[in-house]
DNA sequence: CAATGAAATATTGGATACGATCGTACAAGA
DNA sequence: TCTTGTACGATCGTATCCAATATTTCATTG
Protein backbone atom coordinates (compact mmCIF):
# COMPACT_ATOMS: atom_id res chain seq x y z
CA UNK A 1 0.00 0.00 0.00
CA UNK A 2 1.34 3.09 -0.91
CA UNK A 3 1.66 5.87 1.64
CA UNK A 4 -1.40 8.37 1.72
CA UNK A 5 0.05 11.34 1.61
CA UNK A 6 2.30 12.52 -0.79
CA UNK A 7 5.59 14.39 -0.01
CA UNK A 8 4.59 18.29 -0.38
CA UNK A 9 8.07 18.70 -1.55
CA UNK A 10 9.00 15.61 -3.61
CA UNK A 11 12.19 15.13 -4.14
CA UNK A 12 12.44 14.63 -7.83
CA UNK A 13 15.66 12.54 -8.84
CA UNK A 14 17.51 14.27 -11.84
CA UNK A 15 17.00 10.90 -13.74
CA UNK A 16 13.35 11.11 -13.55
CA UNK A 17 13.07 14.80 -14.73
CA UNK A 18 15.11 13.89 -17.69
CA UNK A 19 12.96 11.23 -18.60
CA UNK A 20 9.90 13.27 -18.22
CA UNK A 21 11.22 15.84 -20.11
CA UNK A 22 12.58 13.47 -23.12
CA UNK A 23 8.99 11.75 -23.18
CA UNK A 24 7.16 15.04 -22.99
CA UNK A 25 9.40 15.90 -26.46
CA UNK A 26 8.67 12.62 -27.49
CA UNK A 27 4.61 12.59 -26.72
CA UNK A 28 4.49 16.50 -27.67
CA UNK A 29 5.82 15.14 -31.12
CA UNK A 30 9.20 17.41 -31.24
CA UNK A 31 11.43 13.95 -31.38
CA UNK A 32 9.54 12.21 -34.18
CA UNK A 33 9.67 8.64 -34.66
CA UNK A 34 13.19 7.26 -35.63
CA UNK A 35 14.97 10.65 -34.54
CA UNK A 36 18.01 10.00 -32.90
CA UNK A 37 18.63 11.01 -29.49
CA UNK A 38 22.22 12.32 -28.56
CA UNK A 39 22.88 11.87 -24.60
CA UNK A 40 25.36 14.91 -24.87
CA UNK A 41 22.88 16.57 -27.20
CA UNK A 42 19.95 16.36 -24.06
CA UNK A 43 22.87 16.42 -21.60
CA UNK A 44 23.70 19.99 -22.48
CA UNK A 45 20.15 21.25 -23.43
CA UNK A 46 20.06 20.98 -19.75
CA UNK A 47 23.04 21.49 -17.79
CA UNK A 48 23.28 17.73 -16.70
CA UNK A 49 25.81 15.00 -17.20
CA UNK A 50 25.13 12.25 -19.75
CA UNK A 51 24.68 9.45 -16.92
CA UNK A 52 21.10 10.86 -16.07
CA UNK A 53 20.16 10.65 -19.42
CA UNK A 54 21.41 7.16 -20.29
CA UNK A 55 19.43 6.09 -17.24
CA UNK A 56 16.52 7.87 -18.47
CA UNK A 57 16.48 6.41 -21.92
CA UNK A 58 16.82 2.83 -20.33
CA UNK A 59 13.43 4.00 -18.21
CA UNK A 60 11.91 5.22 -21.58
CA UNK A 61 12.95 2.04 -23.57
CA UNK A 62 10.93 -0.18 -20.97
CA UNK A 63 7.84 2.14 -22.00
CA UNK A 64 8.46 1.31 -24.93
CA UNK A 65 9.19 5.04 -26.43
CA UNK A 66 12.32 4.68 -27.65
CA UNK A 67 14.38 1.53 -28.71
CA UNK A 68 18.58 1.32 -27.89
CA UNK A 69 20.58 -0.56 -29.46
CA UNK A 70 24.72 -1.39 -28.21
CA UNK A 71 26.94 1.49 -29.35
CA UNK A 72 24.49 3.09 -31.51
CA UNK A 73 21.89 5.05 -29.29
CA UNK A 74 18.68 5.59 -28.63
CA UNK A 75 16.32 6.44 -31.04
CA UNK A 76 12.49 7.11 -31.12
CA UNK A 77 10.70 4.25 -31.74
CA UNK A 78 7.76 4.23 -34.30
CA UNK A 79 4.45 3.25 -34.39
CA UNK A 80 3.09 1.54 -37.59
CA UNK A 81 -0.70 1.21 -37.55
CA UNK A 82 0.12 -2.50 -36.90
CA UNK A 83 1.82 -1.74 -33.51
CA UNK A 84 -0.78 0.42 -32.92
CA UNK A 85 -3.26 -2.65 -33.59
CA UNK A 86 -1.03 -4.86 -31.23
CA UNK A 87 -1.55 -2.16 -28.49
CA UNK A 88 -4.46 -1.52 -28.23
CA UNK A 89 -5.89 -5.13 -28.65
CA UNK A 90 -3.77 -6.14 -25.37
CA UNK A 91 -5.74 -3.26 -23.95
CA UNK A 92 -9.00 -4.35 -25.34
CA UNK A 93 -8.31 -7.89 -23.39
CA UNK A 94 -6.80 -6.35 -20.56
CA UNK A 95 -8.93 -3.24 -19.26
CA UNK A 96 -12.36 -5.12 -19.41
CA UNK A 97 -11.31 -8.01 -17.44
CA UNK A 98 -9.84 -5.61 -15.12
CA UNK A 99 -12.68 -3.86 -14.22
CA UNK A 100 -14.93 -6.62 -13.77
CA UNK A 101 -12.87 -7.71 -11.08
CA UNK A 102 -12.37 -3.69 -9.90
CA UNK A 103 -15.89 -3.81 -9.37
CA UNK A 104 -16.12 -6.88 -7.63
CA UNK A 105 -13.93 -4.82 -4.67
CA UNK A 106 -14.72 -2.02 -4.84
CA UNK A 107 -15.56 0.22 -1.60
CA UNK A 108 -18.00 3.20 -2.09
CA UNK A 109 -14.42 5.34 -1.37
CA UNK A 110 -13.66 4.01 -4.72
CA UNK A 111 -16.46 5.06 -6.62
CA UNK A 112 -15.86 8.50 -5.46
CA UNK A 113 -12.35 8.49 -6.31
CA UNK A 114 -13.35 7.89 -10.07
CA UNK A 115 -15.90 10.32 -9.79
CA UNK A 116 -12.98 12.56 -9.13
CA UNK A 117 -11.00 11.72 -12.33
CA UNK A 118 -14.35 11.98 -13.82
CA UNK A 119 -14.81 15.52 -12.86
CA UNK A 120 -11.41 16.19 -13.63
CA UNK A 121 -11.42 15.51 -17.34
CA UNK A 122 -14.45 17.53 -17.81
CA UNK A 123 -12.65 20.22 -16.60
CA UNK A 124 -10.02 19.63 -18.50
CA UNK A 125 -11.76 19.74 -21.80
CA UNK A 126 -12.79 23.60 -20.85
CA UNK A 127 -9.78 24.72 -20.42
CA UNK A 128 -8.49 22.26 -23.98
CA UNK A 129 -4.64 21.78 -22.98
CA UNK A 130 -4.44 18.47 -24.84
CA UNK A 131 -1.42 17.01 -22.88
CA UNK A 132 -3.45 17.67 -19.48
CA UNK A 133 -6.18 16.15 -21.32
CA UNK A 134 -4.51 12.84 -22.55
CA UNK A 135 -3.23 12.63 -18.91
CA UNK A 136 -6.45 13.01 -17.25
CA UNK A 137 -7.97 10.87 -19.45
CA UNK A 138 -5.71 7.93 -18.47
CA UNK A 139 -6.30 8.85 -14.93
CA UNK A 140 -10.24 8.42 -15.29
CA UNK A 141 -9.01 4.61 -16.58
CA UNK A 142 -6.36 4.14 -13.92
CA UNK A 143 -9.20 4.67 -10.96
CA UNK A 144 -11.23 2.76 -12.71
CA UNK A 145 -9.31 -0.19 -12.48
CA UNK A 146 -7.64 0.61 -9.31
CA UNK A 147 -10.09 -1.65 -7.10
CA UNK A 148 -8.89 -4.45 -9.05
CA UNK A 149 -5.45 -4.59 -6.73
CA UNK A 150 -3.92 -5.97 -9.96
CA UNK A 151 -0.29 -4.24 -9.83
CA UNK A 152 0.96 -6.73 -12.23
CA UNK A 153 -1.68 -5.85 -14.82
CA UNK A 154 -1.84 -2.56 -13.89
CA UNK A 155 2.08 -1.67 -15.17
CA UNK A 156 1.65 -3.59 -18.17
CA UNK A 157 -1.51 -1.56 -19.28
CA UNK A 158 0.64 1.51 -18.25
CA UNK A 159 3.44 0.89 -20.80
CA UNK A 160 0.50 -0.24 -23.41
CA UNK A 161 -0.67 3.02 -22.53
CA UNK A 162 2.26 5.47 -23.06
CA UNK A 163 3.62 3.59 -26.07
CA UNK A 164 0.43 4.80 -27.77
CA UNK A 165 0.09 8.09 -25.59
CA UNK A 166 1.83 9.88 -28.79
CA UNK A 167 -0.95 8.92 -30.63
CA UNK A 168 -4.00 9.36 -29.06
CA UNK A 169 -3.89 12.90 -30.00
CA UNK A 170 -5.22 11.81 -32.91
CA UNK A 171 -7.81 10.82 -31.13
CA UNK A 172 -8.68 12.87 -28.66
CA UNK A 173 -7.89 16.57 -29.69
CA UNK A 174 -10.94 17.12 -32.31
CA UNK A 175 -13.80 18.83 -30.24
CA UNK A 176 -15.94 16.13 -31.48
CA UNK A 177 -14.27 13.55 -30.39
CA UNK A 178 -13.66 15.47 -27.07
CA UNK A 179 -17.19 15.17 -26.62
CA UNK A 180 -18.21 11.78 -27.86
CA UNK A 181 -15.11 10.36 -25.05
CA UNK A 182 -16.88 12.46 -22.26
CA UNK A 183 -20.14 11.04 -23.23
CA UNK A 184 -18.49 7.40 -22.89
CA UNK A 185 -16.70 7.89 -19.45
CA UNK A 186 -20.52 9.57 -18.10
CA UNK A 187 -21.86 5.86 -19.32
CA UNK A 188 -19.28 3.92 -18.14
CA UNK A 189 -19.32 5.65 -14.58
CA UNK A 190 -23.11 5.39 -14.54
CA UNK A 191 -22.90 1.50 -14.89
CA UNK A 192 -19.63 1.31 -12.71
CA UNK A 193 -21.30 3.28 -9.59
CA UNK A 194 -24.50 0.54 -10.20
CA UNK A 195 -21.94 -2.11 -9.91
CA UNK A 196 -22.39 -3.53 -12.99
CA UNK A 197 -19.83 -5.11 -14.12
CA UNK A 198 -21.41 -7.31 -17.08
CA UNK A 199 -22.17 -3.43 -18.30
CA UNK A 200 -19.47 -1.83 -17.54
CA UNK A 201 -17.05 -4.07 -19.58
CA UNK A 202 -18.96 -3.95 -22.32
CA UNK A 203 -19.35 -0.13 -22.54
CA UNK A 204 -15.46 0.30 -21.69
CA UNK A 205 -14.22 -2.45 -24.03
CA UNK A 206 -16.54 -0.38 -27.16
CA UNK A 207 -14.58 3.20 -25.91
CA UNK A 208 -11.35 1.51 -26.20
CA UNK A 209 -11.87 -0.12 -29.56
CA UNK A 210 -13.94 3.56 -31.19
CA UNK A 211 -10.81 4.88 -29.72
CA UNK A 212 -8.78 2.26 -31.28
CA UNK A 213 -10.27 2.00 -34.63
CA UNK A 214 -10.05 6.32 -34.98
CA UNK A 215 -6.15 6.02 -34.46
CA UNK A 216 -5.77 3.40 -36.31
CA UNK A 217 -7.45 4.19 -39.59
CA UNK A 218 -5.67 7.87 -39.26
CA UNK A 219 -2.30 6.23 -38.80
CA UNK A 220 -3.13 4.33 -41.71
CA UNK A 221 -4.10 7.56 -44.33
CA UNK A 222 -0.54 8.66 -43.02
CA UNK A 223 0.81 5.17 -44.11
CA UNK A 224 -0.79 5.52 -47.53
CA UNK A 225 0.01 9.28 -47.95
CA UNK A 226 3.89 8.35 -47.07
CA UNK B 1 13.96 -8.56 -39.63
CA UNK B 2 16.80 -9.39 -36.94
CA UNK B 3 20.42 -10.60 -39.06
CA UNK B 4 19.55 -14.47 -39.92
CA UNK B 5 23.82 -15.10 -39.05
CA UNK B 6 24.57 -14.07 -35.04
CA UNK B 7 27.92 -13.05 -34.78
CA UNK B 8 30.45 -15.96 -33.44
CA UNK B 9 32.03 -13.53 -30.73
CA UNK B 10 29.18 -11.33 -29.66
CA UNK B 11 30.27 -8.75 -27.88
CA UNK B 12 27.87 -8.43 -24.57
CA UNK B 13 27.64 -5.50 -22.81
CA UNK B 14 28.64 -5.42 -18.98
CA UNK B 15 25.94 -3.94 -18.58
CA UNK B 16 23.72 -6.95 -20.00
CA UNK B 17 25.95 -9.45 -17.88
CA UNK B 18 25.33 -7.92 -14.58
CA UNK B 19 21.79 -7.99 -15.99
CA UNK B 20 21.82 -12.06 -16.58
CA UNK B 21 24.43 -12.70 -13.77
CA UNK B 22 21.85 -10.70 -11.49
CA UNK B 23 18.46 -12.22 -12.71
CA UNK B 24 20.62 -15.82 -12.71
CA UNK B 25 20.85 -15.53 -8.75
CA UNK B 26 17.01 -14.55 -8.31
CA UNK B 27 15.88 -16.56 -10.25
CA UNK B 28 17.96 -19.63 -8.95
CA UNK B 29 16.92 -18.40 -5.65
CA UNK B 30 19.83 -17.38 -4.46
CA UNK B 31 18.49 -13.91 -3.92
CA UNK B 32 15.20 -14.30 -2.36
CA UNK B 33 12.30 -12.26 -2.72
CA UNK B 34 12.88 -9.32 -0.22
CA UNK B 35 16.58 -9.58 -0.69
CA UNK B 36 18.05 -5.75 -0.63
CA UNK B 37 20.89 -5.96 -3.48
CA UNK B 38 23.66 -3.11 -2.70
CA UNK B 39 24.97 -2.00 -5.55
CA UNK B 40 28.68 -1.96 -4.35
CA UNK B 41 28.63 -5.26 -3.20
CA UNK B 42 27.30 -7.12 -6.59
CA UNK B 43 30.18 -4.18 -8.35
CA UNK B 44 33.15 -5.70 -5.75
CA UNK B 45 31.92 -9.37 -6.46
CA UNK B 46 31.97 -8.76 -10.30
CA UNK B 47 34.79 -6.23 -11.16
CA UNK B 48 33.00 -3.83 -12.34
CA UNK B 49 31.71 -0.55 -11.19
CA UNK B 50 28.87 0.27 -9.98
CA UNK B 51 27.27 1.96 -12.87
CA UNK B 52 26.34 -1.01 -15.10
CA UNK B 53 25.36 -2.51 -11.98
CA UNK B 54 22.86 0.26 -11.47
CA UNK B 55 21.54 -0.16 -14.96
CA UNK B 56 21.27 -3.08 -15.41
CA UNK B 57 19.00 -2.84 -11.77
CA UNK B 58 17.13 -0.74 -14.17
CA UNK B 59 16.35 -3.22 -16.53
CA UNK B 60 15.40 -6.06 -14.14
CA UNK B 61 12.92 -3.49 -11.97
CA UNK B 62 11.36 -3.09 -16.00
CA UNK B 63 11.05 -6.93 -15.78
CA UNK B 64 10.06 -6.96 -12.50
CA UNK B 65 12.24 -9.01 -11.16
CA UNK B 66 13.23 -6.02 -8.46
CA UNK B 67 11.49 -2.64 -7.19
CA UNK B 68 14.02 0.38 -6.78
CA UNK B 69 12.94 3.52 -4.59
CA UNK B 70 14.93 6.23 -4.62
CA UNK B 71 17.95 6.68 -2.38
CA UNK B 72 16.69 3.05 -0.72
CA UNK B 73 17.96 0.84 -3.60
CA UNK B 74 17.15 -2.16 -5.08
CA UNK B 75 15.11 -5.32 -3.55
CA UNK B 76 14.03 -8.13 -5.19
CA UNK B 77 9.92 -8.36 -5.33
CA UNK B 78 8.62 -10.61 -3.85
CA UNK B 79 6.12 -12.66 -4.83
CA UNK B 80 2.46 -13.18 -3.11
CA UNK B 81 -0.06 -15.80 -4.13
CA UNK B 82 -2.34 -12.81 -5.44
CA UNK B 83 0.87 -11.54 -7.62
CA UNK B 84 0.79 -14.94 -9.10
CA UNK B 85 -2.65 -14.76 -9.72
CA UNK B 86 -2.88 -11.28 -11.47
CA UNK B 87 0.24 -12.24 -13.80
CA UNK B 88 -1.34 -15.42 -14.79
CA UNK B 89 -4.66 -14.06 -15.66
CA UNK B 90 -2.97 -12.00 -17.90
CA UNK B 91 -1.10 -14.65 -19.47
CA UNK B 92 -4.57 -16.45 -20.11
CA UNK B 93 -5.78 -13.50 -21.81
CA UNK B 94 -3.06 -12.51 -23.96
CA UNK B 95 -1.60 -16.07 -25.33
CA UNK B 96 -4.52 -17.47 -26.65
CA UNK B 97 -5.43 -14.32 -28.11
CA UNK B 98 -2.35 -14.34 -29.68
CA UNK B 99 -2.06 -18.12 -30.75
CA UNK B 100 -5.23 -17.97 -32.63
CA UNK B 101 -3.44 -14.47 -34.08
CA UNK B 102 -0.32 -16.77 -35.25
CA UNK B 103 -1.98 -19.31 -36.53
CA UNK B 104 -3.85 -17.54 -39.39
CA UNK B 105 -0.64 -16.46 -40.07
CA UNK B 106 1.77 -18.97 -40.08
CA UNK B 107 3.36 -20.67 -42.33
CA UNK B 108 4.75 -24.22 -42.97
CA UNK B 109 8.60 -23.26 -41.87
CA UNK B 110 6.98 -21.52 -38.75
CA UNK B 111 5.25 -25.23 -37.87
CA UNK B 112 8.86 -26.68 -37.89
CA UNK B 113 10.10 -24.40 -35.54
CA UNK B 114 7.74 -25.06 -33.46
CA UNK B 115 8.36 -28.49 -33.92
CA UNK B 116 12.05 -27.91 -33.15
CA UNK B 117 11.44 -26.56 -30.15
CA UNK B 118 9.36 -28.91 -28.68
CA UNK B 119 11.91 -31.49 -29.52
CA UNK B 120 14.57 -29.38 -27.48
CA UNK B 121 12.25 -29.20 -24.79
CA UNK B 122 11.59 -33.19 -24.98
CA UNK B 123 15.49 -33.66 -24.87
CA UNK B 124 16.03 -31.86 -22.01
CA UNK B 125 13.61 -33.24 -20.13
CA UNK B 126 16.02 -36.70 -20.23
CA UNK B 127 18.91 -34.58 -19.32
CA UNK B 128 16.88 -32.51 -16.45
CA UNK B 129 18.32 -29.40 -16.32
CA UNK B 130 15.63 -26.82 -14.32
CA UNK B 131 17.33 -23.68 -15.45
CA UNK B 132 17.22 -25.23 -19.08
CA UNK B 133 14.38 -26.69 -19.07
CA UNK B 134 12.13 -23.44 -17.82
CA UNK B 135 14.26 -21.74 -20.90
CA UNK B 136 13.29 -24.17 -23.54
CA UNK B 137 10.00 -24.34 -22.29
CA UNK B 138 9.50 -20.57 -23.03
CA UNK B 139 10.70 -20.91 -26.23
CA UNK B 140 8.25 -23.25 -27.21
CA UNK B 141 5.30 -20.87 -25.93
CA UNK B 142 7.50 -18.47 -27.81
CA UNK B 143 7.45 -20.34 -30.81
CA UNK B 144 3.61 -20.74 -30.63
CA UNK B 145 3.26 -16.96 -30.89
CA UNK B 146 5.51 -15.54 -33.11
CA UNK B 147 4.05 -16.13 -36.06
CA UNK B 148 1.61 -13.68 -34.98
CA UNK B 149 3.59 -10.19 -35.71
CA UNK B 150 2.34 -8.90 -32.54
CA UNK B 151 5.84 -7.80 -30.85
CA UNK B 152 4.20 -5.41 -28.33
CA UNK B 153 2.03 -7.98 -26.81
CA UNK B 154 5.21 -10.32 -27.51
CA UNK B 155 7.74 -8.06 -25.01
CA UNK B 156 4.69 -7.95 -22.67
CA UNK B 157 4.21 -11.65 -22.05
CA UNK B 158 8.26 -11.96 -21.59
CA UNK B 159 7.96 -9.70 -18.63
CA UNK B 160 5.03 -11.71 -17.26
CA UNK B 161 7.21 -14.74 -17.84
CA UNK B 162 10.29 -13.49 -16.50
CA UNK B 163 8.89 -11.76 -13.49
CA UNK B 164 7.01 -15.50 -12.68
CA UNK B 165 10.43 -17.43 -14.21
CA UNK B 166 11.31 -17.64 -10.53
CA UNK B 167 8.05 -20.05 -9.21
CA UNK B 168 7.64 -22.02 -12.23
CA UNK B 169 10.06 -24.42 -10.63
CA UNK B 170 7.35 -25.16 -8.13
CA UNK B 171 5.46 -26.71 -11.17
CA UNK B 172 8.10 -27.53 -13.44
CA UNK B 173 10.54 -29.80 -11.15
CA UNK B 174 8.37 -32.80 -10.12
CA UNK B 175 8.67 -35.82 -12.56
CA UNK B 176 4.81 -36.22 -13.11
CA UNK B 177 4.11 -32.77 -13.82
CA UNK B 178 7.28 -32.73 -16.14
CA UNK B 179 5.43 -35.62 -18.27
CA UNK B 180 1.79 -33.74 -18.16
CA UNK B 181 3.58 -30.57 -19.16
CA UNK B 182 5.22 -32.25 -22.07
CA UNK B 183 2.10 -34.61 -23.31
CA UNK B 184 0.37 -31.03 -23.38
CA UNK B 185 3.23 -29.38 -25.50
CA UNK B 186 2.29 -32.47 -27.69
CA UNK B 187 -1.47 -31.87 -27.84
CA UNK B 188 -0.68 -28.35 -28.42
CA UNK B 189 1.33 -28.57 -31.37
CA UNK B 190 -1.00 -31.42 -32.70
CA UNK B 191 -3.98 -28.87 -33.00
CA UNK B 192 -1.26 -25.91 -34.03
CA UNK B 193 0.10 -28.24 -36.88
CA UNK B 194 -3.47 -28.88 -38.09
CA UNK B 195 -4.36 -24.67 -38.40
CA UNK B 196 -6.99 -25.67 -35.38
CA UNK B 197 -7.26 -22.55 -33.85
CA UNK B 198 -9.84 -22.37 -31.73
CA UNK B 199 -8.64 -26.12 -30.09
CA UNK B 200 -4.92 -24.66 -30.19
CA UNK B 201 -6.28 -22.04 -28.21
CA UNK B 202 -8.22 -24.16 -25.87
CA UNK B 203 -5.44 -26.18 -24.97
CA UNK B 204 -2.60 -23.71 -24.32
CA UNK B 205 -5.33 -22.08 -22.20
CA UNK B 206 -6.01 -24.78 -19.83
CA UNK B 207 -2.08 -25.75 -20.16
CA UNK B 208 -1.60 -22.49 -18.72
CA UNK B 209 -4.00 -22.42 -16.28
CA UNK B 210 -3.26 -25.46 -15.28
CA UNK B 211 0.04 -24.54 -14.35
CA UNK B 212 -0.83 -21.42 -12.80
CA UNK B 213 -2.84 -23.40 -10.46
CA UNK B 214 -0.46 -25.67 -9.38
CA UNK B 215 1.83 -22.95 -8.58
CA UNK B 216 -1.19 -20.62 -6.67
CA UNK B 217 -2.05 -23.28 -4.69
CA UNK B 218 1.70 -23.65 -3.64
CA UNK B 219 2.17 -20.52 -2.79
CA UNK B 220 -0.95 -20.13 -0.90
CA UNK B 221 0.73 -23.54 1.38
CA UNK B 222 4.00 -21.84 1.66
CA UNK B 223 2.16 -18.40 2.52
CA UNK B 224 -0.06 -20.60 5.10
CA UNK B 225 2.78 -21.78 6.70
CA UNK B 226 4.74 -18.79 7.32
C1' DC C 1 34.74 5.65 -62.25
C1' DA C 2 33.21 2.21 -58.80
C1' DA C 3 34.66 -0.53 -55.06
C1' DT C 4 37.44 -1.62 -51.33
C1' DG C 5 40.10 -0.61 -47.23
C1' DA C 6 42.19 2.33 -43.75
C1' DA C 7 42.49 6.48 -40.94
C1' DA C 8 39.80 10.19 -38.56
C1' DT C 9 35.83 11.63 -36.04
C1' DA C 10 31.80 11.25 -33.37
C1' DT C 11 29.14 8.82 -30.06
C1' DT C 12 28.29 5.58 -26.78
C1' DG C 13 29.91 2.47 -22.71
C1' DG C 14 32.45 2.22 -18.39
C1' DA C 15 35.62 3.59 -14.31
C1' DT C 16 36.83 6.70 -10.73
C1' DA C 17 35.74 10.38 -7.51
C1' DC C 18 32.67 13.31 -5.00
C1' DG C 19 28.42 15.06 -3.00
C1' DA C 20 23.63 14.20 -1.39
C1' DT C 21 20.29 11.42 1.01
C1' DC C 22 18.56 8.02 4.10
C1' DG C 23 18.51 4.87 8.21
C1' DT C 24 20.07 4.23 12.78
C1' DA C 25 22.23 4.73 17.19
C1' DC C 26 22.60 7.46 20.93
C1' DA C 27 22.09 11.30 23.93
C1' DA C 28 19.21 14.89 26.07
C1' DG C 29 14.91 16.52 27.78
C1' DA C 30 9.97 16.02 29.17
C1' DT D 1 10.05 5.58 30.19
C1' DC D 2 8.94 7.82 26.05
C1' DT D 3 9.85 11.34 22.84
C1' DT D 4 12.74 14.39 20.12
C1' DG D 5 16.96 16.02 18.17
C1' DT D 6 21.54 15.13 16.38
C1' DA D 7 25.57 12.95 14.70
C1' DC D 8 27.39 9.18 12.21
C1' DG D 9 27.91 5.59 8.81
C1' DA D 10 26.23 3.32 4.88
C1' DT D 11 24.40 3.69 0.42
C1' DC D 12 22.88 5.85 -3.49
C1' DG D 13 22.96 9.67 -7.24
C1' DT D 14 25.78 12.57 -10.30
C1' DA D 15 29.88 14.76 -12.55
C1' DT D 16 34.18 14.23 -14.73
C1' DC D 17 37.38 11.55 -17.24
C1' DC D 18 38.98 7.49 -20.08
C1' DA D 19 38.14 3.38 -23.29
C1' DA D 20 35.71 0.92 -26.83
C1' DT D 21 32.80 0.88 -30.76
C1' DA D 22 30.36 2.63 -34.87
C1' DT D 23 30.22 5.82 -38.69
C1' DT D 24 32.20 8.73 -42.00
C1' DT D 25 35.77 10.39 -45.00
C1' DC D 26 39.19 9.86 -48.08
C1' DA D 27 42.88 7.69 -50.43
C1' DT D 28 44.04 3.69 -53.24
C1' DT D 29 43.38 0.20 -56.65
C1' DG D 30 41.18 -2.62 -60.14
Amino acid sequence: MPPTVKPLLQRQTVTAMVAEYIAAKIVGGEYPGGHQIRQEAIAAELGVSRIPVREALLQLEAEGLVVIRTHRGAVVSDLSADDAIDLFDARLLLEPFLVKKAIARMSNQDIVNVERALQDYEAAIARGDPKELSRLNWAFHTALLEPSMRPRSMAVLQTLYSSADRYLRLQIEPLKAQTKALQEHRDIFEAYRLRDAVETSRLLKKHVADAAEEIVSQLKRGEAAG
